[in-house]
DNA sequence: GAGTTGTTTCTTGCATGCATGATTTAGGTG
DNA sequence: CACCTAAATCATGCATGCAAGAAACAACTC
């Protein structure tokens, strides 16, 4: 029941204390295995962090189901926590949760893809000349580094270490802003990016690493607002514009899913869970 | 015990049905008296709703208390529904939702302010070309429309509608954009910025109508992109201008807020619940 | 009298039970 | 054999009970 929630290989998978009350502090051996992290950080912040880490990392793609008693029992906790988390990832458009329904992992539509695009410009351009402005020549540094790290790992053929770090660029640029509001937002949007990339990436454009990163830290160095800025939203426009945005294999048949492969009995699904099926 | 939630005056007060199960769908005559319309909307959108309004009609102040079951009484719901309304409002920034504390309506920081009225600048500044290249001239005399609607309002000296109104404009705008995802931040910005407001208004804005909502969109009408934004982001840095980011009066002795008027015991507070004591 | 400590009273955090509605399975019919 | 229908199964929505923690209150000491 658990084994289709591989994607989230997050140890510390406690073993359900017994049916009866969980005794929270008295706990003997069982349960004492926390880290002290642990225990400060709610538990279902755990599990909104592991579920966006997956989706970051493509592990989780768009259309699982997550059902929160198996959430729940894999982080050891109550559907009550689990629903909490799934709450917070549908705010975010990140899971798709409609009444006495699945929840299930969003698969963005194209119109969805076209705002999302939209407003990563928005805000990912507004945040770079206050970069610029707040910044010293330690962060541009750093910045050089990430964006090294990152064409060392495409060029190693590394694609999971560069798109970690590609995400990494954009999140740390955010955080560089020193503003909250914003930096939430890119967060969000770049999850949301994942998304939509796992969905409707072009397979042409494994062939096609962008050196863009590279040139909006140039252009920041360079002091030139204007042109770092637009650097940004051009980065931005070729990753759009990167996707084949066709009408997304709507429902290609069950026998084209699992034409070869013979259909699996509901109790024992593949190792990931089947996409929804509509 | 009901009494301190006067700012909601959504009439729908169904009685709390009786200790023993509700059993939903026998309904007598009490439970009945529900709009279709309310059927549909899920208990923790209206709660929801209904705060929301009141914190952009200035009803419901910074560091108002919201007790869960209190709200659930109201609303005809358990802490449960409750509980989930206050976590989006939480998310969304607009109340203060710290564990094993009652849930306050947030007071926004001098340091918040100053990222909210950034985001604002870069996401409202953004959306104004976006609508200028996708809207005819109907939405033209839309705007022109409701920012007439505003002068008069604040001309006959109606404060609430005046505001309403300029809240309107913006959220109008954003929604012209047809970016749900741009059209959700302008939302949360625009109530986080009523909180600010309430908090930190200058007494001599209230001699200053701002004008500048027509001058925004006489610059879209005439078509030029780039001073359509500027007057956008100029308006709104006017607004922050207008603040007086004072150190919020922290705790200005116990003395001061209650001095004349004599405690209130806690089983009968005063109308508005008094502001969080720290 | 001011400050501090112990006690009482709330209020939330979490797990769970029941009911509703969705989904799937099985069965029946043209 | 496909299609539709009915029953069973499953997953969530909601309310609630219990325990932990915070806030308020009271008493006590210096």
């Amino acid at each position: 029941m658990l084994e289709c929630l591989h994607f989230l290989h997050r140890l510390p998978v406690m073993p359900r204390k017994t049916p009866a009350r969980p005794a929270r502090k008295v706990a003997g051996a069982a349960a004492r295995k926390m880290t002290s992290a642990e225990r400060k950080v709610p538990a279902d912040e755990r599990i909104y962090a592991a579920i966006c880490d997956a989706i970051l990392d493509r592990r989780l793609p768009p259309g699982t189901r997550l059902q929160e008693i198996q959430l729940g029992e894999f982080f050891g906790v109550s559907r009550t926590v689990a629903h909490r988390a799934l709450l917070r990832l549908a705010h975010e458009g990140i899971v798709s949760l409609r009444p006495k329904r699945v929840a299930v992992v969003a698969r963005p539509s194209i119109e969805e893809t076209r705002s999302v695009f939209e407003a990563r410009r928005a805000v990912e351009a507004a945040i770079v000349p206050i970069v610029m402005r707040s910044v010293g020549k330690d962060l541009a540094a750093e910045l050089r580094a990430m964006v090294q790290a990152e064409d060392a790992a495409y060029a190693r053929g590394d694609r999971a270490a560069g798109t970690r770090l590609s995400v990494g660029f954009h999140t740390r640029l955010a955080d560089m802003a020193s503003n909250p509001v914003l930096a939430k937002y890119v967060r969000e949007l770049v999850l949301r990016t994942s998304l939509i990339v796992a969905l409707y990436e072009s397979p042409a454009r494994a062939a096609h690493p962008h050196f863009e990163h590279a040139d909006i830290v140039a252009k920041i160095a360079a002091g030139d607002e204007r042109a770092a800025a637009r650097a940004m939203v051009e980065h931005l426009e070729a990753l759009e514009a990167n996707l084949e945005l066709r009408a997304s294999e709507a429902s290609p048949t069950l026998a084209a899913i699992f034409g070869a492969g013979g259909v699996h009995s509901r109790t024992a699904p593949p190792v990931f869970a089947a996409p929804e099926r509509r």
